[in-house]
DNA sequence: CCGAATCCTGTTTGATACTG
DNA sequence: CAGTATCAAACAGGATTCGG
């Protein structure tokens, strides 16, 4: 008794793969901002504005688990510098990232004509 | 006193109004469940098997409110008989959807070898 | 400068039971 | 069948303080 396509369950099952490492509401704006090059830790919450240190310092360690971006420690006098740049595996979002911004370009056209 | 490139800003943008309307648990899934056509509640929610009925019926009505699904009354006899599909909005979500399932392959993939 | 540690709050999500 | 109501749990996020 199944219950519905085998290909609707293989897509959910990847979709809910790729979800449980990119949702949220930081981690795609930090891999966008490490698409634009290597950066410190000032730098990407910089970028996005309005995320806190902790928030921050919480999701790239998330990232970094995954193998989505690398961190790599420059100095440790003080102060300490640190960079973070995206892996291949990183990069390899790139796509997705594309059809992201077009769909919301699209969707705020959208909405503004209705 | 810039804060990083101009079309990092913009894409950042892009991808937090795409963001908002398509984030969480749930609504990727209950979109996918519905490329594969009309479904009712009931068929949507053993698509994607743990769902509860208050997650879905929630976020039915989110996707709703942003013109992604529509929700058509079939018959008010008892049972109630509802009918949900993809606007063109919703559909336009295609090409975002494949670069989900693609990369949520590839991810796995990649965490299987390393 | 780059975070870590703590505390606290509100939102999200879930389990269960119930109704037209 | 298609939801709603209620209650509880989990989590996301912020404020603040602190340290190398």
């Amino acid at each position: 008794m199944e219950s519905s396509e085998p290909a609707c369950q293989y897509e959910l099952l990847a979709a809910r793969d790729a979800l449980e490492v990119i949702q949220g509401k930081w981690r795609i704006p930090i891999i966008i901002s490490l698409t634009y090059g290597t950066k410190r830790f000032g730098e990407i919450q910089r970028d996005i504005g309005d995320i806190s240190p902790k928030m921050l310092s919480q999701e790239l360690k998330a990232l970094e688990a995954n193998q989505l971006i690398r961190r790599k420690l420059l100095a440790e006098s003080i102060p300490v510098s640190v960079e973070y740049s995206l892996t291949p595996l990183g990069i390899s979002l790139k796509g997705l990232l594309v059809e992201l911004r077009l769909w919301g370009r699209h969707f705020r056209t959208a909405m503004i004509k209705s």
